[in-house]
DNA sequence: CGCAGCATTGACGCCTGTCAATTTGAGTGG
DNA sequence: CCACTCAAATTGACAGGCGTCAATGCTGCG
């Protein structure tokens, strides 16, 4: 098997520009990584026992289109994807950020067509595997079967984390928020990267987040006037996380008072 | 004046004492399909297949508690059920509100033990299925975990509408929203029942909303004084729908200006 | 070099959160 | 049956956070 990223995404830009092969400082990092959540034993999984068709994106590319008919689930094995879910008047909201080990297409098993679009952020190799075939499969391989269904349960988990932070945290917290949850998901729930590379625009965090993209910049301004983040690079879309501990220290201090407990 | 929910109090008792006739009862391919959703057909299916237990439950009654051991999951045969998170400084926060055909405890099976504590709000019927024994039950018998994951779908796609409307919505849209869907949620997707019976304190509305107590408050108020819903019966707690078109057209009128366009 | 898209920053105003007073209804005990 | 208590709901006044509008800077590309 090859694959297009061997580990770690820290090194996906790098990896696009030049073929490094990703290790030399990583080998404690993809150690940590690995065992944690065992993506990459559900990866190996999936490839053994499957039939699976390996597509190679580029940033922009859409893996699934919103109202198409069901019939693939895909999974990421390297890359970043974004779900965008189109709303009636043709607005459009992104919902979901979706990284190495995650499964897209799982909305569209219920109506039978997807729900969201789905777009790469980013060169990748993404998974797509027939429903029916999948099916089957787990029928054999009953470990299958239950990763399919522990993502699943994640993906709902996942989303109402996000409705949480959407009720309970001030504009500027969901923002600080969102970049520590991004660097979380690239090295798995370990310690979070102290660098990242945010593949969206201002606009598309704000839609994430549910406020308007000058918010989003003036809480990113914050937060590094604050001294808990840095920008690097051009166009400000890498961000160095500087204190972590401040980061989350405001996340929680910025929670909104108890709105309204419930009991 | 109190109507206990007399549509889904029926369909219990004929659904656990006989058989419900297939297809002969004149009304032809649609017949088949009770509901548009194949709710009772799904309810079936699972008696038939399934050692369950069946637990009668009164407002106020945990079904699974968050933090419990993952062990069962449970199909809600009658009532209603709210789903509660509760955050790590003992915040709680209402994120679903799920009836007749809904499953809960799915938020369990990734981590183990449950998410979320899920209290009923009503005097109902919950079945509980060992996860285990659900697992062999659909590898004999493959319409039952199709199911399983139609519903898996459906709650993923739920959390997601529910974020759109956090972000889309202005606080008295998301309002009317919910009145709107709790009616929804009760018929199945055929026209709304013209009246229902709020179980839940404003407050829980609220946090269930991303907004305040008094807020909901003022909507309520307002949808009222407009002529779109009234109050009835005492507490304030019954709703009549008296015009659905304008509630609809309301919501859709108070979608926040497109923030920020993706894309 | 100039254009187009993205990001930043400021000024202003509205929505909605906060605080507070009042009313209603339900439950309890005398 | 009534007085008392308490939770829930409503309504008003006020203030602050964040959306809106607008101007400017930065970067990459034709």
């Amino acid at each position: 098997m090859h694959l297009v990223h061997a580990s770690s995404a820290s090194n996906v830009h790098r990896l696009s520009t030049r073929p490094v092969p990703a290790r030399v400082d990583g080998g404690g990092a993809t150690a940590l990584v690995q065992p944690a959540d065992g993506t990459a034993e559900m990866l190996r999984l999936i490839a053994d026992r499957l039939p699976i068709r390996r597509t190679l994106v580029h940033a922009g590319d859409t893996v699934c289109g919103a109202g198409r008919h069901f019939e693939n689930l895909y999974v990421i094995n390297s890359g970043a994807v974004k779900v965008v879910n189109i709303g009636a008047d043709g607005q459009e909201q992104l919902v979901g950020l979706q990284f190495r080990g995650d499964w897209l297409g799982l909305d569209g098993i219920a109506p039978g067509s997807y729900c969201c679009d789905t777009v790469a952020l980013d060169t990748g190799e993404v998974w797509a595997l027939h429903y029916g075939a999948l099916l089957l499969a787990c029928a054999a391989h009953p470990r299958l079967l239950a990763r399919l269904h522990m993502e699943m349960s994640r993906e709902i988990t996942r989303g109402r984390d996000a409705m949480l932070s959407l009720c309970t945290l001030s504009a500027p917290a969901r923002v600080a928020a969102f970049v520590r949850q991004w660097a979380e998901s690239l090295t798995g729930l370990g310690r979070p990267l102290e660098e990242i590379t945010l593949r969206v625009t201002r606009a598309e965090i704000g839609s994430h987040l549910g406020m308007t993209l000058e918010s989003v910049s003036r809480a990113l301004s914050f937060l590094a006037r604050s001294g808990m983040i840095d920008f690097a690079g051009a166009g400000r879309r890498v961000i160095l996380i500087r204190d972590l501990a401040a980061l989350t220290g405001f996340i929680r201090a910025n929670a909104l008072a108890p709105r309204s407990a419930v009991r």
